[in-house]
DNA sequence: TATACGATGATCGTATACGATTTGGCTCCC
DNA sequence: GGGAGCCAAATCGTATACGATCATCGTATA
């Protein structure tokens, strides 16, 4: 006997779909949804899409001004340190919570992950140009790598708020490993640091600061970048 | 020359009544939200009073059911407490990043707002019952107090988080003091340690302790109120 | 008596229709 | 030639209508 499908709510498939594409970077910030548009797309009626635009407005993924419409949220150089800045700051705690509960099992999971990182580097790397590759992969397998470190935080709403920042920074995050692309050999060592401390039952602030170190190296890296530095206090 | 009404949208009135309903208390947690009563009551349509759910839905502070509906979001002991952690973690770092900032006038006015929370203390007090004062404006009072603290944050994202943390425990904080009154006037006075400690330009690791301790005292005091500590770990 | 089943009402989900607002460009006048 | 004003197309905002889904309650049957 097969499952009936379910019929997932045609607003659901909007707001997924429309995630799906900001998230991935199908739809580069500043794109301009146009309600009509984007219900002929999907063969479904402006009222289910207007509802999903609401949700991700208040994800803080898409802008919606009254009379005016809905564009992808922007990528702002200011408004890009702020989130990476927030996302630092809750992803610490995430990983702090996570801690106990993180078995040997994640750690060599980790480190598989990592390992996939080193060889999408190196194939990568064949070309001509030795910084050419694809930085939306290498970022699917950052996230997938840092995940291992958060995802078991008993606290769901610092879990949410991690995901909602990486799913923020998600399409931008490519762009810093493009400005910057020895950060993502560097971070690719600074994991395995990372995993070993954890694996040799380092005391947790050890952990911490060396975490938050590689957290922050990459935003010095593009702040060293674009040379701006707004000056943020660092958490 | 009168300026033209702003003329805010249904969708908006609909999403600010609701919010306002929520956060005053005036709709309880728990309590069903049916979109045709709330699109009578407010004389609209139910499809801007749909798209005000969905906003509210994901601030966290409705729930809301495919062919089921929206329920104001509920007060759960666990997520109460997990709700909690996470404000004190964005609050703190907000008054982290706000501290630079703080003026010696921004003491002052916290100090006002002490003296108010005294005097709102004192006038409640003078019932034979000795506990007997509302919680919801000494509530405000106290968010009026911590608002000094962590408005100048410079970082929006976590500004807005610490807005809607409280905007999600407003309701709930109230029966907090209910519970255990007595954390009304020791908080007073932790504020009062905390301006002087500010005042006499006490070390920030020092400031951000007090403010901790003082954060999670009332936490704590919920804790033993209720019996139910499912061994948070503390931030 | 307890349980399974089916009808009915309440509510949700979506499409469609239409008025309201903005934007861009065109014309006309200076 | 430049600018103010107007017109039209595009898009948004909302109401209404109707089909779909769920909860409730009554009834029949074991």
């Amino acid at each position: 006997m097969s499952v009936a499908p379910p019929s997932a709510s045609k607003s659901e498939l909007a707001y997924e779909w429309l995630h799906e594409q900001i998230v991935s970077g199908g739809l580069a910030p500043g794109a301009r949804l146009v309600l009509s548009q984007v219900a002929d797309k999907l063969d479904v009626s402006v009222v289910p899409v207007r509802e999903a635009v609401r949700r991700l407005e208040a994800e803080g993924l898409v802008t919606f001004e009254k009379n005016i419409g809905a564009t992808v949220a922007g990528i702002d150089p200011t408004e890009y340190l702020y989130t990476m800045q927030t996302l630092s700051l809750v992803e610490g705690a995430a990983t702090a919570l996570s801690a106990p509960a993180v078995t040997a099992a994640d750690i060599a999971a980790a480190r598989e992950v990592n390992e996939r990182m080193r060889e999408f580097l190196a194939a990568g790397s064949g070309h001509s140009d030795p910084l050419h590759f694809d930085p939306v992969g290498f970022t699917a397998l950052n996230r997938e790598f840092h995940s291992v470190l958060f995802e078991r935080c008993p606290n769901p709403h610092i879990l949410d708020l991690v995901h909602r920042g990486w799913n923020r920074l998600n399409a931008l995050r490519g762009s810093t490993f493009s400005y910057v692309p020895e950060r993502a050999s560097q971070s690719i060592e600074e994991h395995e640091g990372l995993l070993d401390l954890i694996e040799h039952g380092a005391p947790t602030s050890e952990i911490e600061l060396a975490a938050r170190r590689h957290r922050s190296a990459t935003l010095t890296a593009y702040l060293a970048h674009t040379g701006e530095n707004p000056g943020f206090p660092t958490l």
